[in-house]
DNA sequence: GACAGCCATCCTACCAGAAGGTAGGTAAAG
DNA sequence: CTTTACCTACCTTCTGGTAGGATGGCTGTC
């Protein structure tokens, strides 16, 4: 395991960080240059544009996103314990600051105005995140461990889009808490009404 | 009643759409010059500075906003037709394309590497739009007309995340039935279970 | 009504710095 | 002797912003 914390590394660390704080058009390489301690010029000699390092950044980004969801797909069994993981993991880094953004939400918020190649990959990412939550959304439901209001690629749906405002959230009221605040009772309404009486109570 | 369409009015609309679409740092004084069909330094008459244009903007949007609250609260007074409604605006807006993102939303998410100046008009939006939903449900439950299943604080942030996140997601796919796809669900959680016959009475 | 003054609007022309990017060189490693 | 990684130096275009002048409508005053 030799440390291959190459250059081309940093560089893609330091721009994801700083995407995620402001966006595509809210970094230049000149910001990258002065954190990874660099000329600006050595950057184009591992990413001849901006676009390509957005492009690599996005892309391995989904590589990891892709990653962790197997991950939890072949560690945890149970649907609601694999949704409380990914909102746990979300929460944690928006507690301790590390990456308090999804690289694609926040792209994602500027398509408008991204180049096409990482618009493209910032898309996919949606898709494959949202097929992910409808598989585990899907199986929960036929096995009587999540309670469904309505298909599972709607849940999913509405389960991705409160996750990503409850990032915004945090961010705009400036409290992680908010995160979890949001995401909790999210979980909650997905668990099976297990003890009768608290059920009838309800009623 | 002149029409004063001024010209500073016409770049407030002009920058607010291009905002809209690609946030902060995704549009300069010479965009808005191209399509207001004025020069540059004609906008610094009425805009000193690009952050004078922003909080200004900002500051109307949000006028426009409470405007928008203010009206829904005396012109409609069940709480769950007043969440329709707000859903529905948002709803239209996207359909139509006119103005398919929260400005508010959109900034909030670059909050980082906005100027404070229009960072804290940005947080006062979220603030004020999370006290009436807030107001709302809290209504809503104490009269009946409104489920919850937990505080009308909670429950308004909840709801404001995924109207928020909705938008997000209908930009990502490109798809406006998304947001109506997402909330749609949101606002039928919150009616009411009448039996049949209580449901029939009031029809 | 004539005329001066004023001020809002918009203009041309310019600026300094930042943007993304290129050319061409050096040093080291294989 | 080529490749990799980095450098200095430079380029072009865009950025937000400034200086100062032309126009033209509104005043007040005689």
């Amino acid at each position: 395991m030799s440390n291959l914390s190459t250059t081309s590394d940093d560089i893609l660390a330091c721009a994801r960080s700083l995407i995620v704080a402001g966006g595509y058009n809210g970094f230049s390489y000149a910001d990258i240059a002065d954190v990874v301690g660099i000329r600006k010029a050595s950057i184009h000699h591992h990413f001849p544009s901006k676009v390509d390092l957005v492009r690599t950044l996005v892309a391995r980004y989904r590589e990891e996103a892709d990653a962790g969801m197997a991950n939890l797909e072949h560690q945890v069994s149970d649907p609601l314990e694999q949704l409380r993981l990914y909102a746990g993991y979300w929460e944690a880094c928006i507690a301790d600051a590390t990456a308090p953004f999804c690289v694609c939400a926040l792209l994602a918020s500027q398509l408008p105005v991204l180049p096409e190649e990482v618009g493209l990959e910032v898309r996919a990412h949606f898709r494959s995140l949202s097929a992910w939550l409808t598989s585990v959304l899907e199986r929960g439901a036929r096995h009587g461990q999540l309670q469904l209001m309505s298909t599972p690629r709607a849940e999913a749906d509405a389960f991705m889009a409160t996750v990503h405002g409850a990032m915004l959230s945090a961010r705009a009221y400036g409290d992680p808490k908010i995160f979890g605040a949001v995401t909790g009772p999210l979980l909650e309404r997905l668990a099976p009404r297990l003890p009768p009486a608290t059920a009838l109570a309800l009623g």
